[in-house]
DNA sequence: GTTGAAATTAGTACGAA
DNA sequence: TTCGTACTAATTTCAAC
């Protein structure tokens, strides 16, 4: 259950395109950007702070779940003094043309709060919320390892969440840090040019220090036993 | 703003001990199980499906809200649909003794979701959602490269994101056959359906192949140009 | 912790701009 | 489409038990 890629047409993983159906304004993003901090405020008060009428709202709330831009209303518990004190990461390696096999196993443990396939080093990382470091490592050793899509894992722990906001939106990227004066990237408010790569930028940081990973770098260490 | 280490006494980042003031109950971990799955239900509703007067209810909400165990009421929003289509990770080397700074930037940005300290190789790791891949290079290498406190970064893309659960809740943890009898969180009468699939299915993987990342461990590679 | 009544709000319908 | 209004059902608040 609550499986997520509803934007995916099937299985394969790759997220899909942008809104079908629902034509997206500046009121539907208000509407987003105040239900996402208060899911349960009142339709005449969203209606009022985003200056439509209470029909309207109703209207339009309506249509954004319907299209899908709001997939539920949900309670944000703070996991520690709900019992969980320990949070960890699994990055795993699944064995390739496993992968169902491996979705249907997540489905079957609860304790994984999250789970997003992933380029890079691993295969797939994992979140999962523990009362102790014990059972963090109960949980890898005894369950994950007797996956047979999962190869190898690699255990982290979360020491502080430093930040979660309920959901990054478009309209958030606005107001830029004064502190880098050397670059204004242009805080527009509306139209969202493809972000291009900025060609008056020469870079004065040294990029050699920055490492992107793509799909299947250093992973072939990690196949070498495989065979 | 949405600072998290709500558990945190100060900015220490260990996550610290649960559920100071607010003695939970079962009624209280049903009525968030609940809530986390549907946020703007009414709380006649709760009451019914949790067994108590609505009085009892209401009460019971507050407390959870005051006493922070329920940090926020959300919606969660199909970000592709909302015209972020890209997530990556960045994992980030903070130089030591530049947490602070590292943290005041963070807040800078809006594109980020979310921001975890951690062990293990790198020493954060932060989601963001953009609208394209340009935008997600741009990010890392004119802003977080700017960021004196990043050392190092790695950028990993999510393909797809499997599952994410509201939060997960020690009610949750179906019950374990044998495997951690130290800790025993009581499950209740959740009416929680057994997976087809077998849990205890017979240990073929060897173990040898699971890696457990302590705090510093590879570390060093990503220091030495520091000095 | 529970009931019950008053005040408020939610949800819907319908006509008009 | 969106808005404004009216109307009924439901919810929240507050009181007393």
């Amino acid at each position: 259950m609550t499986e997520m890629s509803s934007s995916s047409p099937s299985g394969t993983g790759v997220p899909g395109r942008i809104g079908i159906g629902l034509q997206m304004d500046a009121i539907h993003m208000k509407m987003l950007e105040i239900l996402r901090e208060n899911a349960r405020i009142s339709v005449a008060a969203l209606a009022e702070r985003v200056g439509i009428s209470r029909a309207s709202a109703y209207t339009r709330l309506d249509a954004l779940r319907a299209d899908g831009v709001i997939k539920r209303f949900t309670a944000e518990v703070d996991h520690v003094r709900a019992g969980l004190g320990i949070t960890a990461l699994l990055f795993v390696t699944v064995r390739q043309q496993m992968w169902k096999q491996f979705r249907a196993q997540l489905a079957q443990m609860p304790e994984v709060e999250y789970c997003a396939i992933t380029t890079g080093q691993h295969d797939a990382m994992i979140q999962v919320r523990m009362p102790d470091v014990a059972a963090v490592h109960t949980l890898v050793t005894e369950r994950l390892a007797n996956i047979p899509a999962v190869k190898a894992t690699e255990t982290v722990f979360i020491l502080d969440e430093v930040l979660r906001r309920p959901y990054v939106l478009p309209s958030d990227r606005r107001q830029q840090p004064r502190q880098n004066p050397r670059k204004a990237p242009a805080p527009e408010q509306s139209p969202r040019r493809p972000s291009g790569i900025d060609p008056e930028g020469p870079s004065t940081i040294p990029l050699g220090k920055m490492r992107f990973v793509g799909a299947a770098e250093g992973r072939a260490d990690m196949h070498k036993d495989d065979d």
